[in-house]
RNA sequence: GCCGCUAUCGUCUAGAGGCCUAGGACACAGCCCUCUCAAGGCUGGAACACGGGUUCGAAUCCCGUUAGCGGUACCA
């Protein structure tokens, strides 16, 4: 049997982290598998669903390079058959038609909490008679229609949670069909996973108790079940359910903060899975041929930002400059930043010390745009503490520098011998420099900045902080 | 309330009865390297929720308690 597994968004919000990481777990399983990823948009909430929201998923999708072999499916688009099963379920008695209105439905959950039980729908109009029914039809009344909830168990061994069982007496006579046709999540699901012959179900653990009502589906249906495979949660730092409030929660966010997609998949790899061992940084076959849902842990995890940005930058330092230069770029055009230069020197130079690609983009606008240059509170500490010397050091620096055939190890030499020769103390030369090209006392090793900054315009910048 | 799930360092986790005086990573502290900052190397502090069993032996199995989370809709 081939494996068939599915990413079923509703297009309500953005694509979070937590939706993310279950479809990266889908796809990593069919990637195993050598089955089918399919990529169904659960539009059935005509109210919340916008195609906006469709889009979002899917770039989202597309820039974490989570692929789908089959879909879009809308399942919108899937409402007759829907209807079809439920009527199918009326026709065999595993449903029956409730003519509960609303009103009556919330007196009854107002009355059960009053009383402090639980509320659950009594099933009485699953005890109407033939005619009783017919008369509530023939006066034109309006019915959705509720599936027969079996007694007893209703069990299933799931693949991260082991055995998970409920009875089915504590289960109600749930609604499948609404009174205007349309049908409730948990048959639409069913209804679909049927007739797209998924095989293995992964998803939030918030669908645990969702799962007895669709196994019961299933059975009426008298279809097998497919796998159920309930990953954990993911969690703000508060270890409450992320949200807004826990800042970004939008892959979205993090590609606008200079997360790099291989590094963002790479973390939520890791969020309640774990290859076993202490592998961490993955290329994507690695991935592919350690995963497993038997690895997925049964706990919720935490959502660490810094650690996904210690893990980007780990990326950003592996990553050729060359890989970098298109976002970099689209960074700088958002800062302002326009030039001619080659930049990929300037993100070598860069990129070791970069967490993300804005840090890159904002150290590199430092170095081709002179206006970016902005002396911080520790280039401006460096100065003061430095006095006259400041200057001084500047101008014997320059004047060493003129001369010098413009690379990375000549500049080198050259400064040490200067500084040696004048009984300055190395940093005392090389930091006012850092300041000069950069107004902080951060960077790559000062001959390795002289370098990429040019000549002309380093000695520019020297003369400038010389002179002020 | 009821139903269900979960429980190892602050965080992500390794651990599938003896290999555990519990390992790795992030973060934190210190040292080394060094023109700064990263990176890298070394060192350090830091956890098996609690209580009962089972067993020669339990982080690992069973039961209970506690806590957290999820669900409890003609939402998905």
């Amino acid at each position: 049997m081939t494996v068939r597994v599915r990413f079923a968004p509703s297009p309500t919000g953005y694509l979070h982290v937590g939706g993310a990481r279950t479809a990266l777990f889908n796809w990593l399983y069919a990637k195993k598998t050598g089955g089918t990823f399919i990529l169904r948009i659960e539009d059935t909430d005509k109210e919340r669903s916008t195609e906006t929201h469709t889009q979002v998923i899917l770039d989202g999708m597309k820039w974490l390079g989570i692929t789908y072999d089959e879909g879009p499916y809308y399942q919108g688009q899937y409402g007759r058959r829907h209807r079809a099963d439920a009527e199918a379920l009326l026709a065999q008695d595993r449903a029956y038609r409730c003519f509960c209105t609303r009103e009556e439905l919330d007196a009854q959950r107002a009355l059960a909490s009053k009383t402090g039980s639980a509320f659950r729908y009594d099933g009485r109009c699953g005890r109407r008679t033939q005619e009783d029914i017919a008369a509530q039809l023939a006066a034109g009344k309006e019915f959705s229609l509720r599936l027969r909830m079996p007694e007893g168990e209703i069990a299933w061994d799931d693949a991260v949670h082991g055995r998970i069982s409920f009875q089915g007496h504590d289960l109600d006579d749930f609604i499948i069909l609404r009174s205007d046709g349309t049908p409730i999540y948990n048959l639409a699901v069913v209804s679909d996973d049927i007739d797209m012959r998924v095989t293995h179900v992964i998803r939030g653990d918030d669908h645990i108790s969702n799962t007895p009502k669709q196994i019961a589906i299933y059975r009426a249906l008298g279809k097998p079940e497919p796998v159920f495979a309930h990953v954990p949660m993911i969690l703000g730092t508060d270890g409450k359910k992320l949200s807004k409030r826990h800042g970004a929660t939008a892959v979205g966010d993090y590609q606008h903060q200079g997360i790099l997609p291989l590094a963002m998949r790479n973390f939520l790899a890791l969020l309640g899975w774990s290859p076993g061992g202490d592998r961490e940084i993955m290329a994507e076959e690695e991935m592919i041929s350690l995963f497993s849902l038997e690895g997925i842990q049964k706990k919720a995890a935490v959502f660490d930002t810094t650690k996904l940005e210690w893990m980007n930058g780990q990326y950003l330092s592996a990553r050729p400059a060359a890989e970098l230069l298109g976002p970099v770029q689209l960074h700088l055009a958002e800062m302002g930043v326009r030039t001619s230069r080659d930049l990929i020197p300037v993100i070598d130079a860069v990129k070791a010390r970069s967490r993300t690609l804005v840090d890159i983009a904002s150290q590199v606008a430092v170095r081709v745009d002179r206006s970016k240059i902005v002396r911080d509170a520790k280039g401006e500490a460096l100065a003061q503490k430095l006095g006259a010397s400041f200057a001084t050091n500047l101008r014997t620096a320059q004047a060493a520098l003129e001369a010098v055939e413009w690379n990375p190890a000549a500049i080198e030499a050259a400064l040490k011998a200067v500084a040696a020769q004048t009984g300055t103390k190395l940093g005392d030369l090389m930091q006012p420099i850092r300041v000069a090209l950069t107004g902080g006392t951060v960077s790559e090793p000062v001959n390795e900045l002289l370098a990429v900054t040019g000549k002309e315009e380093s000695l520019a910048r020297i003369a400038a902080a010389a002179g002020a």
